[in-house]
DNA sequence: GATGAATGAGTGTTCATTCAT
DNA sequence: AATGAATGAACACTCATTCAT
């Protein structure tokens, strides 16, 4: 007889909301997001195709939702190694196993994302911010490089982000008979990473 | 008003099929293959558009062509190599250099290309084709490694390309500003390219 | 928590649908029925559109009784001067101020109704209605001129209907920079009206 | 075999952009804007939908071109009437003709172009210049009246206009019915157009 | 070989309306 | 009485493709 209580549409408000970026987020990473049509989101979430426009403005500002998260959690995982007190080798090898099992997790996902970095049009908004980011890895793996009295550490720093870039994007190409363990061990001790 | 002879139609097919080929590539390098329309190109090629459709099944066949114009390349860049009776570590060298020489002449084409890669439906077709490629190309810098007494020469050799994809992408994304020259000296030295 | 009385609810449903329709109005005169949607009139009145279903059927028969409003109105100004038993001029000249002064007062309403008279769908209804309105406006008018011995009463009350209309159509139009007392006072002069 | 001549294709154009916007007209004027949708224009038109949009930008584009064709038949008839050295009152009476048979002939489009008029959004762009149109008729009807030493000439010229316009607006609503001929000659008697 | 008018299925988006709460 | 999440039909518009010339 009454009206839901604020609490109640917000959680409403949330699962739908998720359930439209997760279909949408799926159907991207399988097909595109091109050649998705918001009546196959729609459809996936079981939801009408009005719903979707509760939630986002549009097609493509529901793409830049996932979008976001994704870069939080990429911005995350470069927080969490920031103020390590550690040795720097031992922290840039924890860096590369986290990046490296995200990716092997989800790896549709990462495809994804990566393929979208190539779409001029939805990436512009994003372009500064993720190379602010870029900037910021860069920087803070060379210092770890120079803590560790490595020589060139900025050059070393950009090969080992070339490097790691380029197998995770093998990976993503090739899937699961790509050695991805394989490569990231010899990594490690190609690039000295694991001297003790 | 006499016939054209099988010569001349020959050659005026040859030459309108590739300045289709030419405008589409263009196009879609610049602003990717959805956002390009068949008008567009058919303008930019100075022809109807009905035109194209005497030369190509359908926009996706054209972009297909145009890809399959960029493996050839890729092949032959591979084949200039394999004979090689010099030095491995110098051939290895010279296959980086010409690699990084084309997509520096040709950026957008290599990100369109690259783009393309990430497009399941387009690529599918191409997929086993460009598999074989690569392990090809895996297996002559193996056996280039191999010659130079490199240890684990299958793993550097992948590790080779994973870098080389990995610096042309950040190459790609960044643009000019990057430090391609530094790095392909650095990536050398690094591998061990130039002991002499 | 005791339940509302009868008369409580009674007051709240007066209000509830006054405010609606009050909403409605105004933004229907600011930007038209087309381009304003049930989203903004609930916005605008504070209230959830589901409540404007409670009383009103349809957005159409919102618009509906907010035309039957104004129809009243104009009655109701006709109706002041029919048992008028002064100089009949003089009540021409009465009806007249009375038509002008609610136009100047209120002109974008003016102009929503004036421009809903156009749409065929919405007036259909109260087409008979306002036709016997004017019928009998126009015979109200006549009356007036025959007791006041003017030739051609008739066509001489069409008339002066039809300038009215006309000259507030005008100042619909144009706005506040149309000098609409001096039209008025030179219509009285013009149509004889002032002859006192 | 050949493709068509410039010529032909020409023709063909023209053709098809005249019944695109006859159909529209027709509909427009019928049921107004916002209730006419391309599929109902395509459909009268006998054409699809896709080609209304090889021949108009827009819905509103559409639109604009019918307003545009109707203010030129209005410039024209005023443009008439602009350089006659024959007698004023006898120059306004043929004016007034030639509008009131152009209404007569054709009401329902007139009654879409007054409607039109009333929406603000489409009207915008052509504000200016019916303004600039309005002021030079009046102005012109002013130098008629100047010359035919009539007093007030201005407001006589806007009472003129908004008596015209009062009573096309009053024609255009009742229908047939209306006595339109005899309010002409009321109208052309009373403000003393046929003193000769 | 070449043209471009014409098609129509498909797209993203809007919005009046419903209904569980 | 009141809410607002959810629906889905309808819309304007795009574009790869066809075909008469």
């Amino acid at each position: 007889m009454s009206p839901r209580t604020r609490d109640q549409i917000d959680e409403i408000r949330k699962q739908s909301r998720a359930s439209i970026q997760s279909a949408a987020l799926k159907l991207f990473a399988k097909q595109g997001f091109h050649n998705t049509s918001i009546s196959e989101i729609a459809r996936e979430a079981s939801v009408s195709k009005g719903l979707i426009y509760n939630y986002f403005d549009s097609k493509e500002a529901l793409l830049k939702s996932i979008i976001e998260s994704a870069m939080n959690v990429g911005n995350q995982l470069i927080g969490r190694h920031l103020d390590s007190s550690q040795d720097p080798m031992q922290s840039l090898a924890e860096m590369l196993d986290e990046a490296f099992d995200m990716v092997e997790a989800n790896p549709k996902y990462w495809k994804l994302i990566m393929s979208l970095s190539f779409h001029q049009d939805v990436m512009a908004r994003f372009k500064d911010e993720i190379d602010q980011q870029q900037i910021k890895n860069i920087g803070l793996i060379t210092g770890l490089l120079e803590r560790a009295n490595v020589e060139e550490p900025e050059k070393e720093a950009m090969l080992i982000a070339a490097m790691s870039d380029g197998i995770l994007l093998h990976f993503i190409h090739i899937g699961p008979q790509y050695p991805l363990s394989e490569m990231r061990a010899y990594i490690k001790e190609r690039m000295g990473m694991n001297r003790i």
